[in-house]
RNA sequence: UGCCUCGUAGCUCAGUUGGUUAGAGCACUCCGCUUUUAACGGAGGGGUCGUGAGUUCGAAUCUCACUGGGGCAACCA
């Protein structure tokens, strides 16, 4: 534990005592009740329905009412001023009061205004609030009390909370000691203050929890202007606890992320595809190129790998009988790290039997449009300066096509030395690992990739990139295959399966060449799934989406830990000083 | 892995060609105010300037190494 505690840590410390020395457990176990939830009901719509309100009165025009509104709020509601403004129109409320608000004083009425301008948080409505959450500032009487849903004002007045004097003063006591980021829970009534704002009026005060160190305090005026805004990336990502804290934009993304992943689900489950669990500790890393993770099982004596895919195991339960299987969960890879790539990540993977890649396609731009509208509301995104439209359909296009549309060469006849030189020609570098099909890959990734702005489907992929995807019906050299790319990210990607276990065996063997030749990515040949295939599997498609990318892109981010709670850091210098201590 | 860039109070940031005791706003403490709206008034406390070494009479400032973040590139379905 660290003991250089800053000045304000140690204030929180004696706050914490003294809290302790009022007879008080700043830390109680009992549970809270909580009835309400903080609302955003702001004092623009407050005047908003104020203004409504008072339109009803006979003989006030829209404009008058914004004037009287304007008046009754600036001078605290206050009769006399509405009098002495001399606007015409004492006769008219006096009158209307007497008709639709049973009021018998003017005081009364424009007090009746006040609360009618609440909307749905009226008094009486609401007369027993409990309400609990972080403390965050007081200004005199009001505080904010911040929850999960935002903040809301409580008033606070010295006196007025507990029966007996010896517990008002214990309340005043107690109010004293509150800090930045405590958690208090409140019973009261709604009201609004003068200036419009929904309020608590607390009648009962309980300390539920202290903060010991201080939160940083941001701030937002009316026009949005944000000051002292908590930015800092690494603390942002260390501490994502506080980001969620003072940053609710932070929340909105996730609370988002959430969504996609809810309604993806759902739409699959509507199609009665089963959700399923495969082992992530696989002892072959199969079903995509990358490094993996390895670690060991002690008791089994093995080396055991972190998946990198889960295909081979998803398609194991295709030959084992489901129509439809699919599973969302973390992938792993040991590789770099930049703003869209993470060690783990997250990936849905779904594989449906007796269909095939153009079925998918369909399945793939109806689901993605559902998610956009269950997210969003709508099918239009805007990420960075593109504005992305998600109605389907979406374009198709090969492969070949696409590189002959954007760089004018047709590469679809020529063989690996021809591909050599175009690269060459096209500034391309290439290693003599690379073969074919990862040279039109890199041609690809160099010169259309980033011009996908609009979903796209690119199709019909080289055999050798490509192994495990069954050979194109028509075309030599292809396999039945497609990526989508969305503002010039790859977002999705499948194929139609391979299910003939001769050919399968076939691929894995080029691949151990291409391993041979130094492609350290090259898959590794998984005897028991060509087993499965062996027993015979139906024709399939599969498909595979990173839900961290896709939620990028619905919420307009352009770095993915923008969307992990917990992207990987390196350590904090002082954590690995203590580690290299308890190592000594 | 290479290049660029940043690290100053709890937070957000100033800090001049190297020059007294390193500043501001918020936050914090005390006093006053108690229907306020990012920020009420007054007073006050708080910093091994990321870490270590070097140059210098003198370093937050210049040099080197290390460390962490960000960006670009490379890598990566």
């Amino acid at each position: 534990m660290s003991n250089n505690l800053s000045e304000q840590e140690l204030v929180r410390r004696e706050s914490l005592q003294k809290i302790k020395d009022l007879g008080i457990n700043p830390f109680p176990a009992a549970e809270v009740k909580v009835n309400f939830k903080t609302t955003e009901f702001t004092s623009v719509e407050f005047l908003a329905n104020l203004v409504k309100e008072i339109e009803k009165l006979k003989g006030v025009g829209a404009v008058k009412a914004k004037q009287i509104a304007a008046l009754l709020t600036k001078n605290k509601f206050r009769v006399s001023a509405l009098l002495e403004a001399d606007l015409g129109l004492t006769e008219a409320i006096e009158f209307d009061a007497g008709v639709t608000h049973t009021a018998t004083t003017l005081e009364e009425f424009v007090g009746g205004l006040r609360v009618a301008a609440m909307g749905d948080y009226k008094p009486e409505k609401f007369p027993e609030v409990h309400i609990a959450g972080r403390f965050m500032g007081q200004r005199g009487p009001f505080a904010k009390l911040q929850d999960s849903e935002g903040r809301m004002q409580l008033y606070i007045k010295k006196g007025t909370i507990g029966e007996t004097e010896e517990e008002q003063l214990k309340i005043n006591a107690l109010v004293k000691q509150l800090h930045i980021g405590d958690f208090i829970g409140v019973k009261g009534y709604l009201f609004s203050s003068q200036t419009g704002e929904v309020s608590v009026h607390v009648q009962e005060l309980n300390f539920l929890g202290k903060s010991l160190k201080p939160l940083p305090i941001v701030k937002r005026d009316k026009q949005g202007n944000i000051y002292d805004e908590f930015k800092d990336p690494e603390l942002r990502y260390r501490q994502r606890y506080v980001d969620l804290t003072v940053n609710p934009s932070v929340k909105e993304i996730f609370l988002k992320r959430s969504k996609v992943i809810k309604s993806m689900r759902t739409f699959f489950d509507e199609k009665g595809w089963l959700e399923v669990e495969t082992p992530i500790l696989q002892p072959i890393h199969g079903g995509a190129a990358a490094r993996p993770f390895d670690t060991h099982h002690n008791t089994l004596d093995m080396p055991l790998y972190m998946r990198i895919a889960n295909e081979l195991y998803l398609k194991r339960l295709i030959v084992g009988g489901f129509d439809g299987v699919y599973e969302i969960g973390k992938m792993f890879r040991n590789e770099g790290m930049d703003r869209t790539h993470n060690p783990e990540f997250t990936s849905m993977e779904i594989y449906v039997a007796y269909k095939d890649y153009i079925w998918m396609m369909e399945m793939v731009e109806n689901c993605i449009a559902y998610i956009a509208q269950e997210v969003n509301g709508t099918l239009i995104a805007q990420v960075g300066e593109n504005t992305i439209d998600f109605t389907p359909p979406y374009r198709r296009l090969s492969m070949y096509d696409s590189i002959k549309e954007y760089t004018g060469i047709d590469v679809s006849k020529m063989d690996e030395a021809g591909l050599r030189a175009i690269c060459k020609q096209l500034h391309i570098e290439t290693d003599n690992t690379m073969g074919k099909g990862k040279l039109v890959d890199e041609i690809f990734g160099a010169k259309v990739e980033d011009y996908l702005i609009q979903p796209t489907y690119i199709t019909d992929y080289p055999i050798e990139m490509t192994p495990l995807a069954k050979k194109h019906r028509t075309e030599e050299g292809l396999v039945e295959r497609f990526e989508l790319f969305v503002n010039g990210k790859e977002i999705a990607n499948a194929y139609s399966e391979l299910n003939d276990p001769i050919d399968q065996r076939e691929r894995f063997e080029d691949q151990l060449k291409l391993a041979a030749r130094g492609d350290d990515e090259a898959m590794v040949l998984d005897e028991d799934f060509l087993r499965a295939l062996e027993y015979g599997m139906p024709p399939t498609s599969g498909l595979g989406i990173g839900i961290d990318r896709l939620t990028m892109m619905l919420t307009n981010q352009s770095s993915i830990q923008e969307v992990l709670f917990f992207p990987q850091m390196k350590p904090e210098v002082n954590q690995q000083k203590e580690e290299e201590e308890v190592a000594e």
